[in-house]
DNA sequence: GAAAATTCATTCGTATGCAAATGATATCAA
DNA sequence: TTGATATCATTTGCATACGAATGAATTTTC
């Protein structure tokens, strides 16, 4: 094949080699940049919180009290890390702590009354926060991406 | 309106309130989740060089020698990020540094020989990785995932 | 019912990721 | 040319994120 024939060849045909291997086309390194994108677009709406902070909020919102492994499974993160954001939540009165009475392995979870008006005060901004990552694409595009980026979570 | 109306009404049509914000339904926690995912498989096939390590020596690859603060450009690293990265690449050796002769603020990285023969013999398994994570859909899903996510990107 | 396997939580070590402060050097502008 | 700005790099502090090891408590299995 001449270096001509490249010119009618349509792009998808392409056969990748070594010698055009481009970062900034796979989707781990997109992945990663769409992430810290909205990480930054979460710290200018919601500062005195992280995300993974307002999703522990957001989540004993919904279930009540759980566990804190349990919790971590719900909001994707594994037990070294839940215990991190569940400490910083404690310290700031956000989150209680208990034992479970049956079970004494467990660590019981829950909000507090600061904590529940913090979740709910925030939730508004956190729609927000969606709608400005979003802002980029149409409602069309946006109901197409969120099916296609949760196939792939 | 009465209850018994919502049975009518689209979904599309709810209005949010918030009573039913949806942790597991928000753009930045499934985007977070697909990100976890994908280091996972980075993980499994690249054992020993972390994604950033990686995209580090590829960019490199491509742009030759750059300074540190460019290459964190190239690669969405803020300096502080880019500095623990390269200095951890350096210690095995894959990269080398050396100050720029006109400015002396710069400091120049440059892949090493044994660098250069990582990168390209990581290339084939970071192919297989970005085929791996994007498994779940079929190729016309891709590519309008792929755009889409660029944008947002 | 005792041994084996599992689960829950903690701790340690390593690696991003970013804000903010600092110091050195370069560039711009009055 | 010098004084103000800007850029490059480093350091510190804090917050995920995860593997691996450990210990305590529970469940399973024989």
């Amino acid at each position: 094949m001449s270096a001509e024939d490249n010119l009618l060849k349509p792009v998808e045909a392409e056969e990748p080699d070594d010698q055009d291997y481009l970062l900034q086309e796979q989707v781990g390194f997109i992945l990663r940049k769409a992430h810290q994108r909205h990480v930054s677009i979460f710290a200018a709406r919601i500062g005195d919180l992280t995300p993974p902070q307002f999703a522990a909020l957001a989540k004993l919102r919904d279930v009540g009290e759980t566990s804190q492994n349990q919790l971590g499974t719900l909001i994707a993160m594994d037990a070294a890390t839940v215990k991190g954001v569940i400490d910083r939540l404690k310290a700031r009165g956000l989150v209680e702590l208990s034992k479970h009475e049956v079970d004494k392995r467990r660590l019981l979870v829950n909000l507090t009354a600061a904590g529940r008006d913090a979740i709910e005060r925030l939730i508004p901004l956190a729609r927000e926060i969606t709608q400005e990552t979003l802002a980029p694409l149409s409602a069309k595009e946006i109901a197409t991406f969120m099916k296609l980026l949760a196939k792939l979570a």
